[in-house]
DNA sequence: TGTACATCAGTGAACGCGCGTTCACTGATGTAC
DNA sequence: TGTACATCAGTGAACGCGCGTTCACTGATGTAC
């Protein structure tokens, strides 16, 4: 062979990798094929030999960007203790500000949402796939009674940083944000009835069973 | 004048008009400036002289758009009954299904996060105008004080109503906008510290008092 | 060992089309005299 | 009262450009004999 043996598989992902930036940055609509294809350092007519169409690389996009999110997820730390940090990242002015690194749901979900089939089915398999990802984390018993509640966290901080992002005073930016992690707290706080450790009362005692 | 005398007014105004419908349905990205002179019985050639360019268009169309959401919030009943109308309105299948007719945050909200100075700086107080409306009917008393849950609580829906209509489930769609209907609620019911009806356990002791 | 051919990821020009924007023109009505 | 001209919202063709997509071709390496 010519080329090392996954050569093609590498540029394929290559293309997935530096769209999923440039979709984030420009919008979906307001990424042409041609640059798409020069972010990963190739021409536009390579393009047509790795994807039946721009609607396919979109659909391939939004699946890889949520599948690393969801495996970002599963690499913090166990309990409350991880999904509040992914929190305060979230809901940062650093997340506010670089959105071609960011979440694919707060920069593009209402383009998803216009999107095609394709794209909105690979939408609505990676967000279960996180958001039950995240329930077995914190509600390892029973994770199917928390999945709601975390799509509805979700929900929560994606408005946020999206209205954060869109909003010329950063000082406002930047109270609705900490609001934001304020409400996302108190409403897992609710929706884990029996939580692991118990953040406000119970630390003392948990960690004196690890002491033991 | 061969024209009455407000026709040059009446004519910007319906551009204005049927371009937040179309933008809402196709995005901004995806709206070409001929299609939306088309959707006000136009062509593409008077279109500058009304809008100095697309963007501007754009940026009067948000001013607009959100002038008649914070109008109809204003035209509701007074307290939280009318603010949980609004949202169950907010977090229905029928605002889900129909972009266009629906809230401006909720279609393009990350596009308008990407915008211009100009747009941003319209969405801005555009949202002012419309959160001090809701948290002077919230708090008549002191209504900074809730601005902020205000703005939390907007940024929620956003969210939720984007997700679901992203979401190709219908049910879990559903799931998500009822679970978002009772976070509101509840985020609501505690920004507000001494509600004028505390809609649990005081109607009573309320209606009372109303017939005496 | 050397030559002819096959493979195939990637190139780059071209397709028709719609984009945002410009501009010479139209035509209905007003004003001047 | 009638004619010449001014006004100006709107028309529609055209501008250069980038869009998504197609396709003949390149060139490096593999295989056949």
């Amino acid at each position: 062979m010519r080329y090392e043996k996954d050569h093609k598989h590498a540029s394929r992902m290559r293309i997935i990798e530096s769209a999923g930036r440039r979709l984030k940055r420009d919008g979906i609509d307001g990424s042409g094929v041609a640059t798409l294809m020069a972010d990963a350092g190739l021409t536009n007519g390579a393009f047509y030999a790795h994807f039946e169409s721009k609607d396919h690389l979109v659909a391939a996009v939004v699946a890889d960007q949520l599948r690393v999110q969801r495996e970002s997820l599963a690499s913090l730390p166990a309990g409350r203790e991880g999904i509040d940090s992914f929190l305060r990242w979230y809901l940062s002015l650093e997340h506010r500000s670089n959105p071609a690194e960011g979440c694919p749901s707060a920069a593009l979900l209402d383009e998803i949402a216009r999107g095609s089939d394709a794209t909105r089915n690979a939408y609505t398999s990676g967000v279960l796939a996180m958001s039950d990802e995240v329930a077995a984390r914190l509600s390892p018993g029973d994770p199917a009674a928390v999945r709601v509640a975390v799509l509805g966290v979700f929900a929560l901080v994606i408005g946020a940083i999206q209205l954060a992002r869109s909003l010329t005073d950063p000082n406002l930016a930047r109270a609705v944000l900490d609001q934001s992690f304020k409400n996302a707290a108190e409403l897992l706080d609710e929706a884990v009835p029996s939580p692991p450790a118990s953040r406000k009362r119970k630390p003392v005692a948990r960690r004196r069973t690890e002491a033991e």
